[in-house]
DNA sequence: TTACTTGATTAATGTTACAATATTCAAAAT
DNA sequence: ATTTTGAATATTGTAACATTAATCAAGTAA
């Protein structure tokens, strides 16, 4: 048939993507850079992404010190607990959870590709980039440019990206992928209130 | 004149510019950046031209970045919400998770009552005794002598305590009961390395 | 009704292409 | 011997392109 058979058709105004819908909020460059330097200013950049899956700050500043009482205790113990069943000592969250201050820096999650592990969307799960990963770490790593924290496994010689959910796959690592790893998570907080 | 008129010709093997005889001493790539921080990005690697006398230890390229430069990027505002959000980078783990420091303590969990708000085995949780517990709030409560960390809800004019497990019932609190609320939970922190 | 599908529209993003510049070589001219 | 000229080839900033992504509304299905 030759026929006008528009079936979806029709002027789409105000259609189209958002200016500034992209990954750091603002418009891009495009600049020469040395080679070696490019990952360097990769790592730096993700920072300010805004829209993505993850935003990151840093913790070089100045850190607090603020101990306060820890009690150790069994909580669901069933039976009473004695007095002694809970000892008190002194904690700073900043010492508690930062070993390295200098190559550590925090990220937000979001999503729930990790939730078995406790990480859960809108947590903020701080990222050791001095520590070299081993398997059965967690571990903040890009494949083909995309950051995503997931447990560090092997199948045989294979690494491979565990999910902590069952709703997602495992990431098998192959030679074809751009795969590295910024950095073994260290430990992971979350705000209630 | 229709004339082969080659005055200063011939092949020259070996001419040209010469590999990596530019700024870098070796080869560059074209990447894309976000705008408001091309200028940071070329702060840093004028570093590694080869003829630049300026030698900065390779310190860090983020630990070059100056409260000053941040102030500047704000300032031309041309863009709207989003360099406002992220202006703030800095992120202290004390500040974050506790707002009053003299009414807080930390309480590390043992056992999976709580799993399903996140709160495993071995956590620490932070506790604000400051503030009044509300039906919804995560609270650290003794119930006869035994502390306990659950949600705390009301069933009609009867508060209850809710695990979050399904192995584990609602405790319905009763006259009978020592009860006393300790403060609310406000957040929650683990390590896994 | 409501939700999904489709195509139109426009921005983002990574890469390639290109033009202008810079460097090097050697033949030709002086 | 020195300078001039043009060929050869790399650098470097920017433009252009193709692909992807996001958004909107009409059409379709439930």
């Amino acid at each position: 048939m030759i026929k006008n058979k528009k079936q979806h058709g029709g002027l789409r105004i105000g259609a189209g993507r958002k200016l500034h819908s992209g990954l750091y909020g603002e418009s891009t460059k495009v600049i020469r850079v040395p080679t070696s330097k490019v990952s360097d200013i990769q790592k730096y950049i993700i920072q300010f992404q805004v829209n993505n899956v993850i935003d990151v700050s840093k913790s070089n500043f100045l850190l607090t010190h603020q101990p306060l009482d820890l009690f150790e205790y069994k909580v669901p113990a069933g039976f009473p607990s004695p007095a002694e069943d809970y000892k008190e000592k002194k904690l700073d969250l900043n010492e508690y959870l930062i070993k390295q201050k200098e190559a550590t820096f925090f990220v937000r999650i979001k999503g729930d590709s990790m939730i078995d592990a406790g990480i859960h969307d809108n947590d903020i799960v701080i990222v050791d980039k001095s520590q070299t990963a081993s398997t059965g770490d967690i571990i903040l790593a890009s494949i083909d440019g995309d950051f995503t924290v997931k447990l560090l496994s092997r199948n045989k010689s294979k690494y491979q990206l565990l999910p902590a959910n069952e709703k997602y796959k495992p990431i098998e690592i192959n030679e074809s992928m751009q795969f590295e790893v910024w950095g073994v998570v260290t430990g992971a907080v979350r705000k209630f209130k």
